[in-house]
DNA sequence: TTAATAGTGTCTTTAAGACAATATGTT
DNA sequence: AACATATTGTCTTAAAGACACTATTAA
């Protein structure tokens, strides 16, 4: 039996099989109001999450994300359920991990692989207008919060308005040095669908980590942006005040100077620069 | 319609799905031979690949692996995989990458989620003996060869007595910073099967990247071990040599100190250390 | 002028690289 | 004694942390 003839007598289907998803966890980062006309805005850290409109977790909220579907790869599944559930349409785009415990949906089999999306807040607010979707901005806040007797406890707070979602995750104490991001177990969620409390902690830790080893900073920032607004990235993202001197010496080999220069703020205005492209 | 009625009438099984399966990178690493006796013998990193009974790819190496069944975790897939095929019951396993290209198995729409699986070499020699399995230790060379207009290419060589399987894989030039890793893609591969090249080629940067920021290399050596083996290792596996006193120091917070030596060596013999569990 | 941020200089501290020197078993 | 590796010391070089200082704009 050659092998075209064994491929055309073999069926893939006679196993049964998991159903397969793709869930995004998109952040970015918005400047929020600035106290007077000298003072810099803050900036927040935020991830785009979807209001369920069914059963199961029916008004709670969730990744966006949905099936894989035939002649598509997963990549391509997390970049059309994102632009089709919330409008965005991202350009960065990175696979995390696959869950696949057991009774981790409640509807059956679904396994999901978890993915990172990351886009400039600048160019998300033009288009926020429109509340076609059900997708909001929740402010992140992920901080450790004290110690168990079976580890490190973090709280996920994710905030929108009077809207308050919260988790408690633990870190687990084993494996601790063994994988770059810890493994976290949920102890309590409120608020959110799924596991997507699980994903979310690990898409957080995966993001702070990317960033101070690759280039994806540059991701949330508009094509032209001061090394200020970069420092305060970083430092939002890591939710730590960084400092200025060492942050630009090392920075300094990432980016493009530019000619030009901020206006009209209240205070010396800033050099512009573009990432480096190599 | 409330959520309980909702999840019985719910058919997962509507929309067309994927197989699944795991497909595990282990790794090891062996002692060959010493010259004479005062010398120690080199060590070499491996990887167990399976040579394929049936169609397709006949007669070329795998990794090994398998369908993902139901009520079982992916983890518990490659772990149950790995023990069927191979015999190996390895303690470090971790998730890498979940492949989903199309036509990236003949026999049909099959994603795969890549492990990595790590166990110490000595351990395996004893129960290497059996033939039960066609399952073979190949020593491996991952370098970089050149560069294309396209970017690096990589070469692959794996080899076990007279067998030699190689492959060329190039190193995406945008995105370059992006990732951690490098997103290869294949240009040639001989005597591989399905895209385990490329699978492979992932694996060895993963643990490469991995071996400096985590505590992995133990899970390579026995529960105790001399210093100037952990540095082999890490030479082995990183394919450079390291400054003898930096690599000390920087290691020495991850150990602990036994009261035992090496017996029998032709030289000074060296201290036995234990990881340290923190 | 003032408030506020932009940008640079430099000293200190810490880590890494490099190489030399000494130590200690087995044959 | 000689070999080969084990282990430590220390000088050099590079990076990171810390803080102070100067520069520049709009109101």
């Amino acid at each position: 039996m050659n092998e075209q003839v064994f491929l055309k007598k073999y069926d893939v289907c006679k196993y049964p099989k998991p159903s397969v998803t793709a869930d995004i966890s998109i952040f970015s980062i918005f400047d929020e109001g600035r106290k007077n006309y000298r003072k810099l805005p803050d900036k927040k850290l935020k991830v785009l999450l979807v209001k369920r409109g069914r059963p199961p977790f029916e008004g709670m909220y969730a990744l966006p994300g949905g099936f894989l579907r035939e002649h598509e790869t997963l990549e391509q599944t997390a970049y059309r359920e994102l632009l089709e559930e919330t409008g965005v349409e991202c350009n960065f785009l990175e696979q995390l991990k696959t869950y696949s415990t057991i009774g981790r949906d409640p509807r059956g089999w679904i396994i999901t692989c978890a993915f990172m999306a990351l886009i400039d807040g600048a160019s998300i607010q033009v288009y926020g207008g429109d509340d076609a979707t059900s997708a909001e901005w929740f402010q992140i806040s992920f901080r450790e919060t004290g110690c168990s007797e079976n580890g490190i406890v973090w709280e996920l707070v994710l905030e929108k308005d009077n809207i308050r979602l919260t988790a408690l995750v633990q870190q687990a104490d084993d494996a601790k040095y063994q994988a770059e991001c810890p493994h976290f177990t949920v102890l309590e969620q409120n608020g959110l669908a799924f596991d997507h409390a699980l994903l979310l902690a690990d898409a957080i830790c995966s993001l702070r980590r990317l960033i101070g080893r690759t280039n994806i900073a540059f991701e949330l920032l508009p094509p032209m942006f001061t090394l200020s607004d970069l420092q305060q990235v970083y430092e939002t993202v890591l939710d730590r005040k960084l400092l200025t001197p060492s942050f630009r010496r090392k920075i300094v080999e990432l980016v493009e100077e530019t000619d030009q220069f901020q206006e009209t703020v209240g205070h010396r205005p800033s050099k512009l620069f573009m990432a480096r492209c190599r």
